[in-house]
RNA sequence: GGAAAAUUAGCUCAGCUGGUUCAGAGCACCUCGUUUACACCGAGGGGGUCGGGGGUUCGAAUCCCUCAUUUUCCA
């Protein structure tokens, strides 16, 4: 069977990934191995795979496939999170395209139109992943909005409610005037602006002459002063403490008062007070008991009727309008430009307003300390650890959180409500029912209403580890019992606070344990130029065209290659084009193996070969290893690269292999054959498809239908011949030597060269003289004992080597390349002198590091002599 | 305004507890080469005062201080 001269990675691809679906091999059901266990963040069922995902989710296909076939039960689950505002926010969007107001919809109407485009668009992004090579276990995906996911965030508030860790409350919300809902401050992005300050004069009621001036960025809002704050120890204003000034425009008086939060450097040093619009004014309402406490806008932040003025205008346009105003009032002292930070919904992009609402929290602080305590005492492992400083900042400041959303997509808050505004909570009408009977028996079950508002995504997200088992509902399945806890999440830093953290408390709280073992945060995926990808900037690739375009295994290549754990990563398409060279090499590579015809009566002159890189393959194996146990998957990757690309192609595959249409020794390419199988499963978790292809050619024999690359038995460290590999080392730079002799010289490749070897050390060249021969195209080799004159001559170690040349030797640039290395030499002894002759590094450094010194004394030395007597015989 | 991290070759990054192989890798670059696995290639090569300054030490890319720049988190 001949093989294509080319990899064709479309065919490849979905030709295996279907073979992996047919025969099963991502599916998992619990038995005796040690089960190894990820659950994907999910992403948002209406999402399309960007280049975050695809890191993140070829970092999760790296460690699930390792994992296979190092023989564990590798188990990944999938799914999607119904993401209520993203969602709800698009769902609107195409009602709005078609002519249709969510407002002239029915809850029940509206929820129809969400399932059916979730229906239509949910799986767009999983079946992305396919192309990816992502091996999940399909029968296992997960939606946060089924009936079993669902039923463990309705059980679970009802739970934390009953503990008392839910209250409903009035609190100051991040209020999203767009999506007219509350969002959580994690959601809230924010952003420096251009803006306005406004020095706006509060005159004093008894005494038009006197005034306060007030910097703020807000002046639409001053109907709603509740105070003038100023610094209790601000000299300039303390004949107007307790005084009252009117409030422009509308002469409502308000009192002067002072608390050391004032700045007494920013703006003017005065503060309007505006508990109802701002989060700091709020606290100081609070702080004071300040009254009136006016909310002045409505739920799509234009002003309502408790303004007075300017009734009924957007925020923004009231702001441009009361300025005017204020300045005809004779009111505005000066508008200066000025920057500042404002936050901005993160799913509609609309400015948030602070808004005081009644909303549901739960209270965060006993869920913080054990959450805390598994990162701190190594229960959990962030990844890289760095992030533990800012999970301690953040635990330690948790503030309560806002679950209620102003939304329809997504799971109802179960709390009922009786004709008098009390409430019960409980799972359905009915149990609910029964327990508002206790308080009213005269009730009806139709006189409860249930709350409107729907729970925070993040509030069945938090759940995700537990309830894709269904460890909530049936906390003693089969399932549960067996993949939790987890062992890896692999996530993004910017999802740590809001989700990771979350899941860990969860995990304490309804289950006593931790949700997983380790947690891989990968960066972000910026463009090249260090920019965050982006629609608006158009500087996202399209991942599936980029798998079009340099096959999944390229891409997945590129994706890892310069990405370390916690690292941003400016991705460039060359990295994937790295990745595509890769995988062509690996496959040029196999073609020469396979055209091999084996010869079973020669012998085998490659033993040494054999033997070196067997060797090599284990000390690659070892720090490849050594990489992944540490989640450095770039390096794993790297020192597999590099093993593929110099060791074995470039070295032993050009030691070993044939003259041209000559035949192999049979115990050569069985060696070789080997090799390239254990090649091949060490690639398998970077390059799934290309290894699964070559893995069934007829060159490793027949294989059974479920002998697969994807499930064989991972490569183990073997014998390390530490002797071997350094002379190996030598000769590698024997053969570069003899190479460069011909580079400078301009002398063909063709041209067969005799080399004189002055051997000064215990090297035994003789075994390495077949190598030389063919990797440096040598026709002779003998030993001497004394130098080769006219000859071009190097040293490798302490050997020295002579090339006789049929051409003269440049004697002045000979002399001169020794003379330069004999400088650079002796400084280097003077250097190494320098240290042994101080006495206080001979009294305090290790003996060892002492022992070394003179080891590089010595050297340095008989280095010195080789050379001087080589300029001598010039 | 507060906190954390980073700054090493043109680019992206390694460099673990200060001392062998300490200044490295991959890509890019330069020179040569179409030898029959591979030009998506081969061989060889150049390139860095380890952000600046100061300190500790026999010895600092590595530890400490300080300044600068960048990024992130929090207000």
């Amino acid at each position: 069977m001949s093989i294509s001269t080319k990899y064709n990675p479309q065919e490849t691809e979905d030709k295996w990934y279907s073979y992996w679906l047919e025969k099963r091999f991502f599916h998992s059901e619990p038995d005796e191995r040690e089960p190894y266990t990820i659950v994907i963040p999910p992403p948002n069922v209406t999402g399309v795979l960007h280049m975050g995902h695809m890191l993140n989710n070829t970092i999760q296909d790296v460690l699930i496939r390792k994992a296979r076939m190092q023989g564990k039960n590798a188990c990944w689950v999938p799914g999607t999170d119904h993401a209520s505002i993203a969602t709800e926010a698009k769902v609107v969007a195409m009602l709005k395209e078609q002519g249709i107001n969510k407002s002239d919809l029915t809850r029940e109407e509206f929820l129809k139109y969400a399932w059916e485009w979730k229906d239509k668009y949910g799986g767009i992004i999983l079946e992305q992943l396919k192309k990816l090579g992502a091996s999940c276990d399909w029968d296992r995906t997960r939606f946060t909005m089924e009936e079993d996911l669902s039923d463990a965030v309705i059980d679970s508030f009802i739970h934390l409610y009953k503990k008392g860790l839910i209250y409903r409350g009035y609190r100051m919300v991040n209020w999203d005037p767009q999506g007219k809902t509350s969002i959580s401050d994690e959601e809230v992005i924010r952003k420096e602006v251009n803006s306005k300050l406004y020095y706006i004069k509060y005159f004093v009621a008894t005494d038009a002459s006197q005034y306060v001036t007030v910097a703020t960025t807000r002046p639409e809002t001053i109907m709603a002063d509740a105070a003038i704050f100023v610094n209790p120890n601000d000299e300039r204003f303390k004949h107007l403490v307790g005084k009252k000034v009117l409030i422009p425009l509308i002469n409502r008086e308000i009192e002067v008062m002072t608390d050391e939060y004032v700045d007494m450097e920013f703006g003017t040093g005065c503060l309007k007070v505006t508990p109802a619009h701002d989060t700091n004014d709020y606290e100081l309402g609070l702080k004071y008991n300040l009254t009136p406490f006016l909310d002045i806008l409505d739920d799509d932040a234009k002003l309502n009727e408790k303004a007075e003025i300017l009734v009924g205008e957007d925020r923004f346009v009231a702001r441009k309008k009361i300025a005017k105003m204020l300045e005809e009032a004779g009111n505005l002292e000066k508008v200066e430009d000025y920057k500042s930070q404002v936050g901005f919904s993160e799913r509609t992009d609309a400015v948030i307003e602070p808004k005081v609402s009644l909303q549901w929290f739960v209270k965060m602080k006993e869920f913080a300390q054990p959450a805390l305590d598994d990162v701190v005492n190594g229960e959990v492992n962030l990844i890289p650890n760095k992030f533990e400083n800012t999970y301690k900042h953040w635990m330690e400041n948790v503030r309560d959180w806002n679950i209620s959303r102003q939304l329809w997509w997504g799971q109802r808050i179960p709390a009922w409500y009786l004709p008098d505004e009390t409430f019960v909570i409980a799972k359905t009408r009915e149990e609910a029912f029964e327990e508002a009977k206790l308080k009213n028996p005269d009730l009806q079950p139709s006189d409860l209403k249930q709350d409107e508002d729907v729970m925070d995504t993040w509030f069945s997200s938090w759940l995700w580890p537990i309830s894709v088992f269904d460890g909530f509902k049936n906390p003693d399945n089969k399932d549960f019992n067996y993949y939790y806890p987890t062992n890896d999440l692999v996530t993004a830093p910017e999802i740590l606070f809001f989700w990771v953290a979350r899941m860990i408390m969860a995990g304490r709280e309804f289950t006593g344990k931790k949700p997983f073992t380790n947690v891989y945060l990968t960066g972000i995926v910026r463009d090249k130029l260090g920019r965050k990808m982006s629609k608006s900037l158009g500087n996202s690739p399209d991942p599936i065209g980029l798998i079009d375009k340099y096959g999944a295994d390229g891409v997945r290549v590129g994706m890892l290659m310069s990405s370390p754990a916690g690292n941003d990563l400016m991705f460039d398409e060359a990295y994937c084009e790295q990745g595509r060279n890769f995988a062509s090499k690996v496959w040029n590579a196999f073609r020469l193996v396979k055209g091999w015809e084996a010869d079973v009566n020669l012998a085998n002159p490659n033993e040494q070969a054999i033997a070196w890189f067997e060797s090599r393959f284990s000390e690659a194996l070892i720090e490849i290893e050594h990489n992944f146990k540490q989640y450095r998957l770039s390096e794993a990757l790297m020192a597999t690269y590099k093993l593929v690309w110099d060791d074995f192609c470039a070295w032993y595959l050009e030691m070993v292999k044939p003259a041209y249409q000559q035949p192999v020794d049979a115990a050569t390419k069985a060696a070789t054959v080997k090799f390239f199988e254990q090649i091949l499963k060490l690639l398998h978790p970077f390059m799934p498809f290309l290894t699964e292809e070559l893995y069934h050619d007829e060159l490793f024999g027949e294989r059974t239908e479920m002998d697969c690359c994807i499930v064989a038995d991972y490569p183990v460290v073997g014998a390390v011949n530490d002797g071997l590999l350094k002379e190996a080392e030598l000769v590698k730079g024997l053969v570069s030597e003899i190479r460069n002799v011909r580079n400078t010289r301009q002398i063909s490749p063709k041209e067969a060269l005799e080399l004189s070897i002055k051997a000064n050390s215990d090297v035994n060249y003789n075994n390495w003289l077949n190598i030389v021969y063919k990797l440096a195209n040598v026709s002779k080799a003998d030993f001497v004992s004394d130098k080769v004159a006219g000859a071009a001559s190097f040293m490798v170690g302490k050997d020295e080597f002579f090339i006789p040349l049929s051409q003269n030797v440049d004697a002045d640039a000979e002399k001169e390349r020794l003379t330069k290395e004999l400088e650079y030499l002796q400084g280097f002894l003077k250097s190494v002198d320098a240290k042994l002759s101080n006495e206080r590094f001979v009294q305090n450094a290790k003996p060892e590091i002492i022992e070394n010194e003179r080891n590089k004394k010595a050297d340095a030395e008989s280095k010195i002599t080789i050379i001087k007597e080589s300029l001598a015989a010039l």
